[in-house]
DNA sequence: GACTGTGAAGCCATTCACAGCT
DNA sequence: AGCTGTGAATGGCTTCACAGTC
């Protein structure tokens, strides 16, 4: 078996080929071709075809490809198959809301346990869900066997929240907290940082108003 | 003046060590080092100084970055000079979350407009704003002179909110919506995906798990 | 001695262009 | 004729390594 190194990019575009590809099975197409899916995502066809042919080949040459097949497929690829359990702390008006997101359930994702430290928080109800006490999380994560957590706390206890997780057994963190965590290798972290994603807007703005660097 | 091109990655980066930066200024540090701002938001040092020197010389050989001055610099560079208004469609958990979240203020964003067409919506209080219809957007958008607007609405309706958007004279949208919106060029868009992050995450963990690819 | 600024090298991802299949 | 799969070419970002400065 080969050594193959998978461009993050690639795996982020696979994630929104597959989303496409549930839109298109529900529709009712059967065969659909790299063009109508890189129209249909907003990239080049030939980067819709050289993303797949990392994991095999799933089209036919004068085809195209068939959803419902290229669909079990990208979902195999990104471990999809089965549902995933997920725990979430902080539960303010960010971690709420995440609790509340259609999105992740959609995609399989569903939060089993949410936790916060302050008083006035725990106990109160989220959807079906009780927040616990940080300290309950350990039992919750062996309980389910949860290796996905998401962190949507204040960036001064971030790094202690993802300690206590890792230390529980979680393997992903998704982090909203605006600062850099640190983890052991074997534990996969991506952050989503809400205010950077405002900023580079903000940066493009000015490019085009000030012609500074143009 | 020379045609640069600035890589988005380094926007992005720029965005983080302006926030370190500032952690740096509160604690009172006078100067600093690339591979202080390196070791503290978990890149390389050579690649602060590369990044910061697309837009000038800021250091001083053999010392370092004046805090303050570089705190200064890089928030002139992403626009953060002033505050800005923004508008935000969609109240339901996500849109409300982000209206009372503090990143956004802490860095000079403040939102000025909620709006959405659910009945059961329109006239709710968040924080201080009254949620209003959609109609009432171009009107708050001229008054108050609103270049951003944020997209917190299901993904069948967005590229419809996104179009109104635009001909009231939006010019950045940042789209929650798990949806491609198609925009005229000089409108900036830039996504988040809440659920692409995870996927990014259990294709990770899966790789780890299953060898497959090694 | 320490640290910045930067050309050059190395590396990685995207695009091109076409052979191969249906 | 149409579309995939892919090696080669291109383009772009990151790392390296060191000259320049304090």
């Amino acid at each position: 078996m080969k050594a193959f190194k998978i461009p993050e990019a690639t795996i982020v575009r696979l994630s929104v080929y597959s989303r496409f590809l549930e839109l298109a099975e529900k529709r009712g197409i059967i065969t659909i071709s790299s063009g109508e899916i890189a129209e249909g995502v907003g990239v080049s066809p030939a980067q819709v075809r050289k993303d797949l042919a990392y994991f095999g080949e799933f089209g036919t040459r004068g085809v195209g490809y068939n959803v419902k097949d290229l669909l079990r497929h990208t979902m195999k690829i990104l471990g999809l198959s089965h549902d995933w359990s997920v725990v979430l702390v902080g539960a303010g008006n960010l971690g709420s809301a995440l609790v509340s997101y259609r999105g992740f359930r959609e995609r399989g994702f569903t939060i089993v346990g949410v936790f916060d430290n302050d008083l006035t928080k725990i106990g109160k109800k989220l959807l079906d869900l009780e927040v616990l006490a940080i300290d309950a999380m350990p039992r919750i994560i062996a309980e389910k066997n949860v290796r996905i957590g998401i962190l949507a706390v204040p960036a001064k206890v971030a790094q202690e929240v993802a300690d206590t997780m890792v230390k529980a057994g979680i393997r992903a963190i998704l982090n909203f907290a605006p600062k850099a965590i640190v983890v052991p290798d074997e534990v996969e972290v991506r952050n989503i940082d809400l205010s950077v994603k405002l900023e580079i807007l903000t940066f493009n703005l000015c490019m085009q108003d000030t012609d500074f660097f143009r």
